[in-house]
DNA sequence: CGGAATTTTGAATATCGTCAAAGTGAGTGG
DNA sequence: CCACTCACTTTGACGATATTCAAAATTCCG
């Protein structure tokens, strides 16, 4: 069910929209109820697996999205293979890039992912014709410019041990963000070891050497590879640089 | 002579405008004629000498610019003073974050510079009543995105040798567009072997080694330390990963 | 329960950083 | 115009850090 009902009024909103977090925090925030009808005809809800690409580095963009559900994975690749994580993007982010004709990055599923869909054409016209849409882009481009900045700094000028702090403590403060220094927040890691790496510039190696080395000191506990629990977060912060 | 007469035809644009690189490829091409006149009522050229600094990290942000001439240079540092630059800006590049009340990045002057400066105020307000500059803000986010991503790559996954030679491929290409293999390109550096070490999350010692070593394999000449003449433009771009 | 994938760990190595000393060049003032 | 100074750059020796490669351990999933 992804069309909108015809008969409704106008003060309703497509029933797919009224659960959606782009609805307020994302680009539909810039769309009142009339036009989330417009808009909605163009858009059908997708599913992808874990590990589906959703475009490829260098190539065409024909639909663009927002993210619904689930971790949306950007990367960059050398020739010989050498990979980089530049951006992860959850729900209500936008996912594509505008006034491009090739995805300047590789778009991946990194997890189970609903992504609500719209075509390029579609898309570029409703963009066109609605100001307040191309402002809520360029929020979300600012942002996005912001997160690389600081991840270029951890990328160029931190070592090991402080990146791998901070991302458990980025990781940490997403699942709590009260910040309170006496949380312990427990968390699943959507990404394995493989991916941290490729996020942080590191090894696979190094990596799991530094989760090792923080279980050992008693900054967190690890049960089953994936679950981590913080206990002492200020260590954490103190750590990360 | 910053304020544009009064008793031109509506076709005349401001003087300081017409031989502006923003005036067509910046954010004002999103202008006409008369908005241009409107627009320079706010606009003041200032200069600075190379060093000064035009926002702090974490500062406020009380006006924003286009860069006329010269290189702006966008920095983080962490707690202890590692640095790390995030951003290069020239001509007619749009200089400030849109839509915060402090700036993520320390805004300097690298070379001696020349900016297009107009206050916060006035910007907001003529950002509001013209969605064309709105649309021109996100080209530029959006290609500062793509910018900041690539760079990414290159921090995280280049080796130093690579990270020197594709810096040096990069101003190349900027002094000479043309990517004919055969060229010689030969530039003046605006950055020094420090700048450059804190662009490629490298230390000064290593940018000169690779230096060193570049010029005795052959691939580029250095005179007086500033200037470069690359001798082999293909080893770069082999060596650049 | 079994097999595959992922993760951990170790030892050896390569790479890059640190620190210090010598060299170079641009600008200043005599 | 030259000598001097100061900042920047180069170079070397050494050390720290992260990588590589391989093997063992753990977890996941059927």
């Amino acid at each position: 069910m992804t069309t909108p009902r015809k008969d409704i009024h106008n003060s309703d909103v497509p029933v797919l929209c009224q659960s959606c977090e782009a609805r307020h925090k994302g680009i539909c925030g810039a769309l009142d109820a009339e036009e989330l009808v417009a808009f909605a005809e163009h858009t059908r809800v997708v599913r992808h697996a874990a590990g589906d690409v959703l475009m490829y580095e260098k190539g065409a963009i024909d639909s663009y999205g927002n993210v619904m559900r689930g971790v949306v994975k950007l990367t960059k690749t050398l020739k010989d293979g050498r990979q980089q994580i530049v951006g992860l993007q959850f729900a209500p982010d936008f996912v594509g890039r505008l006034h491009a004709q090739e995805s300047p990055v590789r778009v991946e599923a990194s997890s189970d992912i609903e992504l609500c869909r719209i075509s390029k054409a579609a898309l570029q016209k409703l963009v066109a014709g609605k100001p307040a849409l191309e402002a809520r882009l360029l929020k979300q481009a600012l942002r996005e410019v912001d997160e690389a900045r600081e991840w270029m700094l951890a990328l160029g000028r931190k070592t090991a041990p402080e990146k791998v702090a901070g991302f458990l403590e980025m990781m940490a403060s997403h699942s709590d963000p009260s910040a309170e220094e006496s949380s312990r927040p427990s968390f699943e890691l959507s990404l394995t070891r493989a991916e941290i790496a490729d996020f942080l510039g590191l090894t696979i190696g190094t990596v799991s050497r530094e989760f090792s080395r923080l279980k050992r000191e008693g900054a967190i506990d690890i049960t089953s590879h994936r679950h981590v629990t913080v206990r002492d977060r200020q260590s954490l912060r103190r750590r990360s640089g």
